[in-house]
DNA sequence: TATATACCTGAGTGTTTTAGTATGTTATTA
DNA sequence: TAATAACATACTAAAACACTCAGGTATATA
C-alpha cells in the first residue's frame, strides 16, 4: 500500500467524473483544466482505472469516461490499488525465507496494519465523499459549478 | 502524508526498539540485524526520529537508543512524520492561488480524506501494537527472542 | 465517406526518492 | 587510552514520479 501523490490524483479525478457524471460522459480534457493536472498523464491514469473497471470510455464526439459502476460501490483503496501497482512491500515475498533471530514477527505486524488502513480505505466510497462536498456546497461561499 | 516502505521501516525498527525495551538501551547494530536493514540507512532515520524527539540515543559502550517517551504516547503516525518529511501535497501551496473553475474542491475533499487517514494511525500507538504481538506470541507457534 | 474528437500506446526525460555505502567525528565507558 | 557506539556528511545506483511527445486506433457526426 502507498499513498502518495499519484493516488491522489486517481482520488481527484475520480471524484470530478462522480461529481460531473450525468448523462453525458465526462472528457479527460475537462477533468485535466478543472484540476491542473497533465492531459497525458491523466489519460495513463485512465488506461489503468479502466483495466480495473473503475471507469468505462467512450469514444467518438461527444464522448469521455463514465464510472465504472455506482459511486457507492467504488472505494477511494479501489482506485489507489489501480493506479499504485502494488509492490509486494514484504522482504521475504510474503513467507517463509526470512529466517533471522525474530523470524516475521514486527514484519507480520506491520502487515495487520496495513490491512488495518486498506479496510479504512475501504469503507470511504466515492459517493461519501461526494456528498461531503454537497453538503459543503450549502453551508460555505464556495459555487459549484 | 505518504505511506512508504520508508515509513514501514522507521515503524518496524521502532517497534523493535519498544519490545526489547527495558534497562539498558538498544543498539542499532542489533536492529539491522534482527530486521534485516542496513545499519546506516537506520541511522539516519533514527537521526530523524531523534529530532523529533521520539527516540534518545547514548553514546559510547553499552549505548543505544531508548524510546523518547512511553509507547502509549508514540502513534505511527508520529514515526511515518518523522522520517517522511512531508512535502506539501497541495499544488497549490495551501490556499488561495488556485482559481481554476473549480476552485479547491476536490482538493479540499482529498486534504479531509488524508486527516481522516492521519487520525486514524493518531489512533494507533506503539503499545498496543506490542501487545498485540505478546497475544499473538501465546497463540502461535512462533518463539518469541 | 471524410473528419473531428476522443481513447490508446509506447517511448523518452528530468527530477525526486529510495536504499543504501563509505568515511569520518564525537562522546562514553572500561 | 582503547574500544565502542552514536552522530554526521557526502556520495551513488536504481527506481519511481510526473510528466511530454509522437503517433496511433476507434467512433460518432456531417
Amino acid at each position: 500500500m502507498r499513498l502518495t501523490t499519484k493516488g491522489r490524483y486517481a482520488v481527484t479525478a475520480m471524484l470530478d467524473v462522480a461529481i460531473h457524471d450525468s448523462d453525458q460522459p465526462v472528457r479527460i480534457a475537462e477533468i485535466a483544466e478543472r484540476q491542473g493536472i497533465s492531459q497525458s498523464y491523466l489519460e495513463q491514469l485512465f488506461s489503468n482505472l479502466k483495466k480495473k473497471g473503475l471507469v468505462s470510455g467512450r469514444r467518438g464526439p461527444g464522448g469521455g469516461y463514465q464510472l465504472g459502476r455506482k459511486s457507492k460501490l467504488i472505494t477511494v483503496a479501489d482506485v489507489i490499488d489501480a493506479v499504485d501497482e502494488k509492490v509486494d512491500a514484504t522482504r521475504c515475498g510474503g513467507l517463509k525465507n526470512c529466517t533471522r533471530s525474530a523470524p516475521c514477527l514486527t514484519h507480520d505486524l506491520w502487515e495487520d496494519l496495513s490491512t488495518e488502513i486498506r479496510n479504512f480505505l475501504e469503507r470511504i466510497t466515492l459517493e461519501s465523499l461526494v456528498r461531503k462536498k454537497q453538503s459543503l456546497a450549502n453551508v460555505s461561499w464556495i459555487t459549484v459549478t
